[in-house]
Parts: structure tokens; C-alpha cells; sequence
DNA sequence: AAGTCGGTATCGACAGGCGATACAGATATA
DNA sequence: TATATCTGTATCGCCTGTCGATACCGACTT
């Protein structure tokens, strides 16, 4: 049974015991966003009984944590039909992210550069350890809704986005990715095994990128190349993805992987 | 002086008194929030200090908060340079929000139809009181930093979009939204008295979309379509964004209004 | 050294959030 | 119609977890 790509990786990280018994750890806000998290693995409006189980939270606790995320425009309730939603201020957060982050400025004129020479759909996709999150999506003329989503993560280890960053650590952060990593298949082409990851890791430290074919998505290959920031530590990488309708993986490889090192070498360049 | 685009409409409803005493309301939630939202004005980094003064909160609340949030991932250490920046961690509820969206879902493959069609920028806003606030951006070929965030708002009151769903609404509620919005200007060709913006919104009802030239931005020429909810409730509005110097307003009008209405309608059906 | 600013840590008091419980309306099952 | 099971909402006293004050440490400036 291969993995949906709806839910994506869960962002959620527990709260491990370390926090638990630090004073200056504020359990209410933990509460709170926690609860907010549970949308995370939804696919559709929650009810109240249904936030207090997912969350853990008991039935008094979520309503007076949704009240309250209620009240401050974080929630919202479903207009047709009943239950609860994500409300439309979390994007206030959303761009202050995204403007704030100097990576995604200095990346994006020349993603838009890049996109218009390429003519297929480019990413930006930041890296946040076992994942890479998709900051910026510039898209080609067919896509999917899901393509459009700033926001999605993908796991780090089966991405060509994710397997060029890694390209840029050591062996051993290698290793210790591909050992926490959730690694259940996406599809029937997802390359999960460790000694297989590693040897495309390898492989993308030999020539600048990463390819992957079918692995998140059936249909679509990707190429990704790292974007550094100082040290040489990689922050995200910037992905071009075309159909497999159109290219063969080679073909794709030889148009796009020149145009993407090179968008890559610039985005570095302006540091 | 005109306004700055940057920093877009302050999302940050200020605490009214009657939720002061609202016994479920849970105020360090609010203030964990509130905290988020500083950043909201913010151009560059902030530090704890910044933060506290900016949100009124004291300097030991406004430490545990921060501590609590950056272990949670909403909120990040500057790496080059001191302060602290909104956290990748928010870009799951991002997500979250986007992908559980009824409207944004149905809307998507209709706008993607639209900007092949159109070859100039598309977008989806939604109408969220005296703003609207991107959910969907489509660029076309040349577009600069801030057309392509998710999660910005621009002002109900003299945005194509904002006065097409305006148009959908009753003289009392136009008149209500236009007093309360903040209209000091963005470009010297921004319409910001009460008679005007009404006679805009007048002639919107005629036509069943809005133009707007250099309103917000010098150099662009918006239309904007309302999308219609149950009963006839705007929810949001498409917008088609193109560049003077391409296009005459009247020029730009007549070729995309028939588009863009046919794909406001198009959604609406869905329903 | 003396001053400022950034970030961190400690601690006792008391407000404010916790859980248990109850209530009301809608939809379902018999 | 009765009964059950969902919704969401409201109340209240106890006790815990958060608050503000204050102190501390290091990095720059002057």
C-alpha cells in the first residue's frame, strides 16, 4: 500500500520529553498550535470530539483552545455542512514567512528567469531535515491543484530537490536522515532502501544534481539542484519538473539539468 | 506620502474588550499569536526586545513566548546576522488552510485554464472583510517578488477584486467597508473618496467585473471578477493583472473581461 | 572601565486555565 | 414518540502553570 501525497509529511513534531519539565516552555501555546496541527492530517472539516481525540486534548481543553483560535481568525467554521477549518489569518503568516526570508527574495527573479527559458514548472523547496518544503511554485501550463500548494513537504530522501541538499552534507548526516525518515513508498518506483538512497546521493554529488523518476509522483520527473548558503550548507534547492508524456528522463536531463545548475550558481552567486 | 505595498493590510485585529472577559477565551493563546503577528510590520529581523515593545507584551511573556514558538519551529533564528524570523514551521498551516479550501480546490483548475488563455498574470483572492488576501498566484513572464506571495492582502476598497465582490454586496455593507477602511493611498492614482469608490462598485454591478489602473501598483492594470458562495455570497474574486506598457486599459478590458467573467462562472457551477 | 544591547535563567505569588459536568439542539434508529 | 448519539455551548471550584521582577552573562561601543 503506497503512501497518499495528500497529507504529506507530518509536520507535527511530538514534544518530547526534554520540553516537557523546561520552565520557560509556555504548555498552553504547545496546546494550542498543537490543535491547530491536527488539520494537518485532515481531509475534510474536523468536529469538535474529533480535534479533542486527534489531538489528545480533552473535550473542555479543545473548545476553549478553538474558541479562541476561533475568535483570532485561525480557524473557521465549515459554511456548508458543519465542522471546523483552517481560518484565512494563517496566511498572514504565511507571507510574512515568506517575505522575510532572504533565500526565497534572492531566488525568485531568477526562478522566474528560469522558469521562462524552461517553460516547465519550477520550485523553490527549503529544507527543514527530514523534509523539503515548497516555498515557491512557479507553474507550466497543465498542473494539478496540488502542484500550486506553497506549503507541501515531501520527504527529503526520495526527492530530487532533497537528494541534491544532500549531496551537500556528510556522509553521516546522510545516513542519520535516511535512518529517521518515514520511509514508506509513494509510488512503486519510490526508492527506498538505504544503500540505494545513499548511492544517488553519491551520484548527485558527482554531477551537481538529482534526478528522480516516478518517485513522489506517477508520470512526473524532477531535477533538482541544491541552493547554498554560507559554509556551503544547503538551504533548499530549486527543482524543474516535466511529464514523462513529453521526455524521456534522459532527454529532460540533458535540457534542463545545464539551465538549473546555472539558475542554482546564480542564486549563490548574489549571497 | 503613499503607502508601502510591502507591508500590505495589518492582518492584527486588535483584542477587543469584550473578549477580555470572555470566560472561554485563552489569553495566552492570543498572546503567543500576538506575538507571531509582530512580524507583520517587520521589514528585517526582530529582537526580543523589538518583539516586546512591538507587541506590548513584557519582556520576560514575550521571551517564554518566543522560546516556546521557536522550539515549536514557528519562529527561527536569523542565521546571518541577530534576531529571530517567522519559523518554516508555519507553512504547514499554510497548506492546511489552502488544501481543505472548497473554493481554492474548484477555483484552481479553472485558473489554470484562464492564465493559458490569458498569458498574463492570474490570481485568486479571497474576501475577508475590508481586505482580500491571495490564496492563488499564476504568473505569467515577467513578475516581480511580491506577485507571486501567497498570504498577501491588499485592501477591499480599491482592488479590482475587492470592488467586484463589493458589487455582490448591499449599499449599507459597501458603505460600511469603505468607512472603515484604512484609504490612505498606495500610488497617486489611488481612488479613496466614498462617492468614487461607490460609483466604481456601481458600475461593476453593470458590467459584472471591475478595473482598476495603477491603484495599487504604478504600471498595472487589474480586472477582477466576484466568485459567488451559497445564496449568492461573494467569497472571493479572480483576478487577470497585466502591465501598461502593453496594454491600454481599454485594450486590456476587452480582451480579458469575457474570459475572466466565463471563468467566474465557470466556478460557480461547480458548486 | 563603564555603558548599552542582545539573549538567558530563576523564583515566589496568584490569576487564569484545567477537568468534570451539565445543557440544548439536530439527526438518527427503533 | 421514545431513546440514543451526535453536535456545540456553558458553568464552576480547585490547583497548577504562567506572570513580572530581577539578576546574570557575553558582545560590542564609547
Amino acid at each position: 500500500m503506497n503512501r497518499s501525497i495528500i497529507s504529506g509529511e507530518d509536520g507535527a513534531r511530538l514534544l518530547d520529553q526534554a520540553q516537557m519539565d523546561d520552565p520557560l516552555f509556555v504548555h498552553s501555546i504547545a496546546r494550542a498550535l498543537h490543535v491547530l496541527s491536527v488539520f494537518h492530517k485532515a481531509e475534510q472539516p474536523l468536529s469538535l470530539n474529533e480535534i479533542a481525540e486527534a489531538s489528545g486534548t480533552g473535550r473542555s481543553a479543545a473548545q476553549r483552545v478553538i474558541h479562541t483560535l476561533r475568535a483570532l481568525g485561525y480557524i473557521e467554521r465549515d459554511e456548508t455542512g458543519r465542522g471546523y477549518l483552517p481560518g484565512i489569518r494563517v496566511l498572514d503568516h504565511t507571507v510574512d514567512y515568506l517575505r522575510l526570508n532572504k533565500l526565497i527574495e534572492r531566488a525568485t527573479p531568477v526562478l522566474l528567469d528560469l522558469r521562462k527559458n524552461a517553460r516547465e514548472r519550477v520550485d523553490l523547496s527549503l529544507f527543514d531535515d527530514l523534509r523539503v518544503v515548497y516555498a515557491a511554485r512557479l507553474q507550466s501550463k497543465r498542473e494539478t491543484f496540488f502542484a500550486t500548494l506553497v506549503g507541501h513537504s515531501v520527504p527529503t530522501f526520495c526527492t530530487s530537490g532533497g537528494r541534491a541538499i544532500m549531496a551537500h552534507l556528510t556522509d553521516a548526516q546522510v545516513d542519520d536522515i535516511i535512518a529517521r525518515s518515514d520511509r514508506r513508498p509513494f509510488t512503486d518506483k519510490t526508492i527506498t532502501t538505504p544503500d540505494e538512497v545513499r548511492e544517488m546521493v553519491r551520484e548527485a554529488r558527482q554531477t551537481g544534481y538529482a534526478l528522480t523518476v516516478e518517485e513522489v509522483l506517477v508520470g512526473e520527473v524532477a531535477l533538482g539542484v541544491a541552493v547554498l548558503g554560507p559554509g556551503g550548507r544547503p538551504l533548499g534547492a530549486i527543482h524543474v519538473a516535466g511529464s514523462l508524456s513529453e521526455w524521456t528522463p534522459e532527454a529532460f536531463c540533458n535540457r534542463f539539468a545545464p539551465l538549473a545548475v546555472e539558475a542554482a550558481n546564480a542564486i549563490n552567486r548574489l549571497r
